[in-house]
DNA sequence: CCTCCTTGTGGAATCGATTACATGGAATTG
DNA sequence: CAATTCCATGTAATCGATTCCACAAGGAGG
């Protein structure tokens, strides 16, 4: 593979002056220009990045650590940070932690040895020393969908979209179509949004004079899998709840899982709604009613604050608005009863 | 941050005395070798990959150009690759091609440029510019899933699986139901996966004396949409087919779609089958009859073979097999009827 | 006691770029 | 026409590591 070294030879010129070329510079006479680049192009020469990384101390890469890849919320969420930050001429790596923060630890430490120019993170876990870390070492850093707080972590902006609005949306949906004992299956506690998602239904539910038990809050982990379970757990309960709210939507889809496995039906069984809207749902039996998160916005107004952050601009934090998108999984839609 | 110098410094040592103790070089003394490893402690030292990567001129990265992040078989790939080469201790840039030829070149260029040690590629098009080159320049490369022919391309290892076999299966499946007017919903020509499951399909039609009409065959592009429109065509035809079969997962829930927007029902109205089983085929209405690929081991044998090749050793393709998993989108399955 | 080998360490070259500074020639100006 | 400025280019330092080579000290062997 050709160095500088190769181009300025064959284009009998110094090593600086291919680099000024490379970099247009103006203060190149055209035909030294044009001979250079005759040099690139015969020789299909292509800057080492290491070594230009090295030398000016900036990669144009981000970094982007997210929960869960196999989560489609998230896999949006990549691509549009990728779109967005292609245009502006930065590459981004991925990380998945796959919701383990020993995982989520050893993406962020590979990507600082990196030398990553910003650190994307939608955060596992409270506790993460490597984040810390990084936000002491003045590591331009940006928080996506969920945050954690710390010492340190107050400067760091927060990309999000506030449910509240939609979730209000949700329940009052819900209770115009007559339900009226309302489940949630909550995220982690741990998380930012485990916790805010369930606060804003509780006090929706309150605005419609309507109570959230303990027994309808059940615990899961943003996995199919807790969907399942934390179902299970409020079909056996002697008075079941007659619509249920997953807090994103693997944990939906396990629901739809169990419900399913004990013959009923969805709405009139039960009801289901998922926060975190995805292509499946509109493919499902019913179609599953949901809380859209504006995913591709989302993606590049982080990426916007972070290369602000990284190219010295102050940056603040942006709450955007989801919104209810209502399918049949709660009941007939308003319009088409008869 | 705090460079190999400021290491030495605190711990009154030269520079090569700090790199050895990081490489553990035998030749140190002990107490020295603490001393640095306290100083490295100190100051929270970690090594620069960048300037480490220029020296010794490998980067331990590779890098994965998939065709789409958000179908959900290339995210599985990706994850598994991922799992894989971190195993190894390697880390992975995964970039998205979306179907398009310029974007994957960019990707593959980018990538080079990074100098990763190792490319991994499922390649979305024939005509790839880069990837000649990035073969020519010796770059250790694997096609996974897909691959594509060319001038110095014939080297390069290819890890599949192959679907005959459960493609042969799912017809014997249909036939058993009494399906009769198969129709497929084929991927681009210029992929070869595009181009194997129609042939697969259509000589397993054969052995079962079947006919594969050319109004049978429509043109996809793996794309949701494009089912969609294919289906639409195939159910105007004045003898619509009795099944469909649909080339990978995202065309078959764009066939769903418009079968259900006709007010048919599967399978009792037509029958639908897709090549790439994903989680949420399990929770569509009805659950669809999939051919499943290994995945998993699909991305550990290409992450496998790549690193022989790139640590010096020879590398050989690969072909598993993938298998049919039967639900209830042609029909009951054998053993329920009463 | 001298030579030879081993062990531990430091000095300096190196990887491939960027860039401050030096330089020589042409152009401009009084 | 001499002095000054400007333009185009080259020389060399630099980024942060690794690694070859040199070298000093200490031990072994004759």
């Amino acid at each position: 593979m050709p160095a500088i070294k190769d181009v300025a030879r064959r284009a009998g010129v110094s090593v600086a002056t291919v680099s000024r070329v490379l970099n247009d510079h103006p203060s190149v006479r055209t035909d030294t220009r044009e001979r250079v680049l005759a040099a690139v192009a015969d020789l299909g020469y292509r800057p080492n990045a290491v070594a230009r990384s090295l030398r000016t101390d900036q990669t144009r890469t981000l970094g982007l650590v997210i929960s869960d890849v196999l989560n489609p919320f998230f896999t949006e969420l990549a691509r549009s940070v990728e779109d967005a930050a292609r245009e502006l001429d930065y590459s981004v790596i991925i990380g998945n932690a796959d919701e383990r923060p020993d995982l989520q630890d050893h993406h962020v430490r590979t990507l600082m040895d990196r030398r990553i120019d910003g650190l994307l993170v939608s955060p596992t876990d409270g506790g993460s020393p490597m984040m810390l870390a990084a936000a002491r070492a003045g590591t331009p850093m940006v928080f996506v969908d969920r945050w954690i707080e710390g010492e340190g972590l107050d400067r760091v902006p927060v990309i999000r979209t506030d449910g509240r609005g939609a979730i209000r949306a949700l329940v009052a949906h819900l209770c115009a179509l007559g339900h009226r004992r309302v489940a949630i299956i909550a995220g982690p506690a741990a998380t930012t949004t485990g916790r805010e998602r369930v606060d804003a239904f509780r006090s929706a539910l309150a605005e419609f004079g309507l109570e959230l038990h303990e027994d309808h809050i059940g615990q899961g982990d943003f996995q199919a899998d807790s969907g399942r379970r934390v179902t299970a757990r409020f079909l056996d309960l002697p008075h079941p709840p007659d619509a249920i709210f997953a807090a994103d939507n693997l944990m939906a889809l396990g629901a739809m899982d169990e419900i399913r496995a004990r013959g009923l039906r969805v709405p009139d069984g039960v009801a289901l709604a998922a926060f975190d809207d995805i292509p499946w749902f509109v493919h499902t039996d019913p179609p599953i009613t949901a809380i859209a998160q504006p995913t591709g916005a989302l993606g590049h107004a982080a990426v916007r604050a972070l290369i602000d952050l990284v190219e010295g601009r102050p940056a603040e934090s942006v709450t955007l608005s989801a919104r209810l998108v209502t399918r049949r999984s709660c009941g007939e839609p308003e319009g088409s009863k008869p």
